[in-house]
DNA sequence: GACTGCCAACTACAATTGTAGTAGGGTTGA
DNA sequence: TCAACCCTACTACAATTGTAGTTGGCAGTC
């Protein structure tokens, strides 16, 4: 276990890790400017930022092209965007039913969502069983004994 | 609108409002030996976060017991919940179906609980339908124009 | 070879968050 | 009445996060 697993992102930092996540591959420069200008900090701050990543490991310098560094995200969107599920369903017990109805009830999921969902489970259902792999409700609570 | 409606409240201050939501109505001491042994703090740090939640506006004082202050939430877990699902849900561009498939996809969702979601979205649209009330997918950007 | 830009590295600083100590006042049982 | 408690109000401080300035280097360019 290489303890990745741990990497906590900012609200500020995954939208930077968005630019990145699009560009799969940039500069600063580059990916300062990917930001939507509304909301564009300074240079220096995209700059800092991005160290921060590194040093937390979200992302990795690559190569060089002249003296500007080029980085490339060290891991994926979908890594961190399951980090922040599973951050949100601890608050909400461990268990998604609530959220789910908060979602419908706030109409933010519309039925054919929910019935698209349901062929995909049922799919994935029909696959896992064919390789006795059950792995429905144990991940949820295995995961709460990290730091007392 | 009375602008109550940005209360941003940290992992740790949830905490806390989960323990007085149970709790309905309780006094720092009571809060406190709500929270789990294993993670809680000195009195006076529960003290300090209710009175930032106060500060905040998430909490109230309601009355006192001899000298001791009596709280009670002043927003609903309800609304806390929303809160951060359209915060998640902000993250995720808006659309709340990457976000299923990720519980799906991470087994945190299982077929169950998708029918009877399908259920109850149905029936929900049937009573919506029946008050001329079409507000599927425009909450989600309408909200968007608070804190430039 | 000196000038102009762009870039990275370092430093700075305010706000927020987690965490708790201390002082002093009210409450109460002896 | 007074000592023992409990509670609040205030203060403190380190870590994290948002935000950016400053310095000095490398790279073309005239």
């Amino acid at each position: 276990m290489t303890r990745k697993r741990t990497i906590k992102l900012t609200r500020f930092e995954i939208e930077i890790m968005d630019a990145l996540w699009d560009l799969s591959s940039a500069s600063i420069r580059e990916i300062h400017e990917k930001l939507p200008e509304k909301k564009r900090p300074a240079y220096t701050t995209v700059q800092t930022i991005i160290r921060r990543l590194e040093e937390k490991g979200a992302v990795r310098q690559t190569k060089q092209i002249g003296n500007a560094h080029i980085f490339e995200p060290a891991l994926t969107r979908e890594a961190a965007h399951r980090r922040l599920i599973d951050e949100l369903l601890d608050l909400f017990g461990g268990s998604a039913r609530p959220l789910m109805a908060h979602l419908a009830e706030a109409g933010k999921l519309s039925l054919e969502d929910v019935r698209e969902l349901e062929i995909m489970l049922a799919q994935k259902g029909i696959e896992e069983s064919s390789e006795g792999e059950s792995q429905s409700s144990k991940g949820a609570k295995a995961r709460r004994s990290g730091k007392a």
